[in-house]
DNA sequence: TTGAAAATACCTAGAAATCAGTAGAAATAA
DNA sequence: TTATTTCTACTGATTTCTAGGTATTTTCAA
């Protein structure tokens, strides 16, 4: 750490949020909030220039939404640590950011110590939920419910293949098969999805983390 | 909780891990190994009849694989707890088991001050990784690393129409254009992404969360 | 060993997608 | 305002997919 404080940006085009973030943080010892920003872009081309350590993110920005804006931050500069600050409770919401590079999420109702606690476990280099997002994410998701198509080995070993754009008759030459049996496979495939062609029977077994 | 420890199961196809684990976590007062299994399916009968609190799962077994197994635990029992010790480093793989509802995830190399925390983390409530894997979450995945391609405002707009396995004509009639326009689109989409058809480009897609 | 499920293969025929170009109009950024 | 990108639309030929069936053989569990 080059300064004893982090220094700490706030992005959130909502200056309440902004206003109320501040004053929470202005008695905390270890960080020192040196900059905010309502839009994504203000905040991307200050920290080409000013050193920033930690960032609290907000997802919904007028004009980049906040998980592309971690990416594009990370990208930037690996050493900022972020950290979500959101309304959003969805799954796959909370998992997209993480996957972007945030070091944690936080719902806006989060007490102080919940924010306390996530920044210093960020600051080491761990991963942090608030309560309520740990819930969330261990909550089986909606696909998990929904029971999923049920498939033969076959029909898995080709549904892998059309993922990767073959035609009935590459897959056939690979597998020793007739393009006919493909054929029959892939319509079976696309009624067991209830899907109206591979196109949607790709994006519906990527749902579902069949691929 | 209902006894005063832990009722520990581990689930591991080599002898010697199972060995290894049992050994050392003999000494811990919160918890007690009450099982101990080779196969994926075993335990599954097993938590059927018995009463399990805390499950330390391998990604690798002979049968099933943990990813599944794991939210077929979940499935039966929302309130055991499940910790993936493996040596998989791939992030594709880390995220999937905490989407599939796992509270951490550690290597099998972590110290055993690591996954006593990640233990005690867990029965918490809070997710928890090691710190090598927090490591490789952080780290940008490759998705990110390989630039994705350019899309304009049509071709996200038509990519998705496509996802939802609606033909040319369905998409032209939708956006009022003529197929033709729309069948430009698609081949560019394809082209953008050296996908071979629109099934290659629906995966390709889903993969850099552009769906 | 006897079903049931899975895998194999075929037919016909229409629908849709893909390839390989070209090119003017509209919108947008420099 | 100019330059560039994006959106629009077309031709023609070819390939691939999709929908409706049917049917035999293999495999695996009860």
């Amino acid at each position: 750490m080059q300064t004893d404080k982090l220094r700490t940006a706030l992005v959130d085009d909502h200056p309440i949020v902004i206003e109320g973030l501040k004053t929470l943080l202005q008695n905390e010892t270890n960080l020192e909030v040196t900059s905010t920003f309502f839009k994504g872009e203000d905040f991307l081309s200050y920290i080409k220039v000013n050193q920033v350590d930690l960032v609290l993110l907000d997802v919904t920005l007028p004009d980049i939404n906040g998980m592309d804006l971690c990416q594009m931050i990370k990208r930037e500069s690996l050493s900022i640590i972020v950290l979500i600050l959101s309304n959003h409770t969805e799954r796959s919401i909370i998992m997209q950011t993480i996957q972007n590079g945030a070091s944690g999420y936080l719902l806006k109702n989060s007490s102080l110590d919940e924010l306390r606690h996530c920044i210093s476990e960020a600051v080491k280099g761990n991963i942090c939920f608030s309560k309520e997002v740990t819930e969330i994410i261990s909550r089986p998701s909606k696909n998990q419910l929904q029971d999923r198509p049920q498939l033969t080995r076959r029909e898995k070993q080709i549904l892998s293949l059309l993922a990767q754009g073959k035609t009935s008759h590459i897959i056939a030459e690979e597998l020793f098969l007739s393009p006919l049996t493909v054929d029959t496979h892939r319509r079976n495939l696309i009624q067991k999805f209830s899907a109206k062609n591979v196109a949607e029977l790709i994006m519906e077994a990527n749902q579902l983390g069949l691929l």
